[in-house]
DNA sequence: AGCACGCCGACT
DNA sequence: GTCGGCGTGCTC
């Protein structure tokens, strides 16, 4: 219905008076698009990103539209105060933002956020102030002025941070050189540009194999329009290369490219092989770029003069003036799985970007996502393979160990046969890598005498001791306690015991076996940032002999001298309902064990396991992929899941348990009755309680063909929820938390 | 996301 | 009697 005010409004566009009204989308957790006035001699574009009132302060938006909202009062109605100068967002990103908000059915805002978030980025340039040597020497000459003076130039100015760091001095002693008189200060450019990627430098030589995948793929590239491949090829086999012989296409037309990368893959290793390939580094943009950076990264982006970047998920959402290809590497990695807040696949919304901006979209993986092959094989995507290793690496040799016919003894974990394997490896001189998913000393610690275990007090989980920090964890929402002494329930004092193996438990095993042996532990909790690069670059030095890892080690990192890898607990995490358990299993396992002989010597993976007739071990020892791809294939389509079949999940969440389950009663009794969609629950979700806060689940199962968010969006829209109850959507969810 | 409003516990 | 805890609701 239209507003009186609304076609007030609307009457002078048939002139060509400037828009009156400007529906502005703002950063918010919103229904939509809130409408505003533009003042007289305001330039607007949709688009332009803006800064408006709200309420008591201001927020900033972009122009989603003009003169289309209707439905708020005329007398409500403020003006837009300021516009940015800063190049407008995209038509296409807008597109995207639009479309991803309606598939995760989120508030666009929601998705906006994303897209904002370096307010700084938006507006005028703060120049930076540099220094140069203008005058006589201090009075008082230090050591460290002297090393300032010996870096500062009398022609080019430099920033203090950066002289402060090239002197190895802190920036007070710039400053006092200032105050001195004897350094002067300039503006300096706000930023340095990115260096122009070269792709035409001389770049390494390619083996026939990857030739011709290289070729494809720049196929793909030169048609410029939308289309996916996917590029197939074992650990080692150099995917890597090869799609960046597809970057080097793109930026060779002019367009931008974006490589996206499972945060933990962004390493020092992958930039270096970057910049062989490349001449100058890429803009890279990912969790642990600062502040300052990030908006040099940004604006680059936005202008188009940032050509190649090389992110996590997040960078899916930078402004990109003039995408041409997104490369997706290691596809089939959960980390692409954002769950919080817009529950996105930032695989699966590459591939929507691609199709909304007609250009390419490139997949790599050596055991890509089940969902991956099943388009593959429908024709949908192309399909590039890499049959070998490259260069001397044969693939390594992959055994089960029966644990039902080598029990280890009881508190410890390793098997004869590893162990034995352990030995001679190391007698060898070569280097062995454990691969143990579980962060900390020990999963449960319990009271011998009265059978008490320690649990999270706010989340549904036991606490994990952690031996080095001395206390015990919740990993699900870092809940520590110092490890006490005696049982907080029956006072017995040294009857506590930890239950199962942590990485450092197994460290303290293989210390007391190979007291001779260097061995190091590789942990997210333990090692983070610089000096987890350091100790990767120990490693592949070989200055250690035995490293001990979790999730972490998985990822591409090259170990020459490892020839032995060992895979403590090769069984299917069972209990948590997880459909994709044994598919993440078979790739998490094929990627460890590709760990070992990557060098010159032959590798061997041994695999601990209970069931060692299962389809998937049997599958790995065989180097039989598609066998197992077939065999976890025919058991999803059995039960119709993804891919053939669609899901979403429901989580209510609240602080009161009856309120929750109340309210999800209650919801359950509104959903409506549909042929292809099957609502299961509400059932508490598999960690009922997490941060204080009670979960019950829905889980929705679709048909393929189904409109599971239509579905969705006649359930809920109608229904009211109390508002002290919180509900989460996820389509297409990937764990079932 | 902020930020204000509002209704119940420990202070001058 | 007030200060302030954060639960709840609104912002064109």
């Amino acid at each position: 219905m239209l507003q009186p005010g609304t076609l007030a409004r609307l009457a002078p566009m048939s002139s060509d008076s400037p828009p009156s009204v400007a529906e502005v989308l703002l950063p918010l957790a919103l229904a939509g698009a809130y409408s505003y006035s533009v003042p007289q001699d305001m330039a607007l574009r949709e688009g332009s990103y803006v800064r408006v009132p709200l309420g008591p302060r201001e927020a900033t938006g972009v122009v989603w539209g003009f003169n289309g909202g209707g439905g708020v009062d005329d007398a409500k109605l403020r003006d837009v105060s300021e516009v940015f100068e800063t190049p407008p967002m995209p038509e296409l990103q807008r597109r995207f933002i639009d479309w991803v908000a309606h598939y995760t059915m989120s508030p666009p805002g929601s998705v906006l956020r994303m897209c904002v978030r370096v307010p700084e980025a938006l507006g005028r340039e703060k120049g930076r102030t540099g220094y140069r040597r203008s005058g006589p020497e201090p009075e008082r000459m230090t050591p460290q002025r002297m090393r300032v003076l010996a870096e500062a130039h009398a022609e080019i100015a430099r920033s203090t941070a950066d002289l402060a760091e090239a002197a190895g001095v802190s920036g007070g002693v710039v400053k006092g050189l200032v105050e001195a008189g004897t350094l002067s200060a300039e503006p300096l450019p706000a930023f340095k540009p990115f260096r122009v990627p070269d792709p035409g430098a001389p770049s390494v030589r390619l083996s026939r194999s990857q030739e011709r995948a290289a070729k494809a793929l720049r196929g793909a590239v030169a048609a410029r329009n939308f289309s996916v491949s996917l590029l197939d090829g074992v650990t080692g086999s150099g995917k890597t290369e090869v799609y960046l012989e597809a970057v080097a296409a793109c930026v060779a037309s002019g367009r931008q490219a974006l490589v996206l990368l499972p945060e933990i893959a962004l390493t020092v290793q992958f930039l270096r092989r970057f910049e062989a390939r490349f001449g100058a580094p890429p803009a890279e943009w990912h969790s642990a770029v600062r502040p300052r950076e990030r908006e040099r990264v940004w604006r680059a982006v936005a202008r188009g003069s940032a050509l190649i970047v090389v992110g996590a998920r997040s960078a899916l959402f930078l402004p990109f003036a003039d995408l041409g290809l997104i490369v997706v590497d290691e596809e089939h990695e959960s980390a692409y799985k954002q769950e919080d807040g817009v529950a996105y696949h930032a695989r699966d919304m590459a591939v929507v970007y691609g199709s909304l901006g007609d250009f390419p979209v490139m997949l790599a993986s050596a055991t890509p996502a089940l969902e991956t092959m099943n388009n593959v094989q429908a024709g949908r995507y192309a399909h590039v393979t890499l049959a070998d290793r490259h260069g001397s690496a044969g693939l390594p040799e992959i055994r089960a160990v029966d644990m039902r016919k080598h029990p280890p003894a009881s508190g410890t974990w390793l098997s004869e046969p590893l162990a034995d394997a352990m030995t001679q490896t190391l007698g060898d001189g070569g280097q062995v890598l454990l691969y143990l998913n579980r962060r900390g000393y020990a999963p449960l610690t319990l009271c011998r005498a009265c059978g008490h275990r320690f649990a999270c007090p706010d989340c549904d989980a036991w606490l994990v001791e952690h031996r080095f920090r001395r206390q015990l964890t919740c990993h699900h929402c870092g809940y520590s306690l110092p490890v006490p002494k005696a049982c907080p329930q029956c006072e017995a004092e040294d009857k506590l015991v930890a239950c199962g193996p942590g990485v450092e438990r197994l460290a303290a095993e293989v210390a007391e076996r190979y007291p001779d042996a260097r061995a190091v532990i590789l942990s997210s909790d333990l090692t983070r940032g610089a000096t987890l690069r350091d100790l990767l670059r120990e490693i592949a030095e070989g200055e250690f002999d035995i490293i001990i890892g979790t999730q972490l080690v998985a990822k591409g990192h090259h170990f020459p001298d490892l020839t032995l890898v060992g895979v403590v607990d090769g069984d299917i995490g069972l209990g948590n309902g997880d459909l994709r358990a044994a598919e993440r299993t078979y790739q998490v396992l094929c990627q460890v064990a590709g760990r070992a002989g990557r060098g010159e010597k032959a590798g061997l993976a041994l695999i601990q396991t209970y069931q060692p007739e299962h389809a998937l071990i049997t599958a790995l020892a065989a180097h039989d992929r598609d066998g197992f791809y077939a065999h976890e294939m025919a058991a999803r389509e059995h039960a119709a899941l993804p891919p053939f079949g669609r899901l979403a999940g429901l989580v209510l969440s609240g602080a009161s348990q009856d309120g929750v389950e109340d309210a999800a009663r209650r919801l359950a009794r509104q959903a409506p009755r549909a042929e292809t969609v099957r609502v299961l629950g509400p059932a508490p979700a598999p960690i009922a309680f997490v941060r204080g806060r009670y979960r019950m689940r829905f889980l929705l199962k679709a048909t393929r063909s189904a409109d599971l968010q239509a579905y969705l969006r006649t359930w809920l829209e109608p229904h009211k929820l109390p508002s002290s109850v919180r509900l989460q959507i996820d389509i297409d969810p990937y764990s079932f938390m």
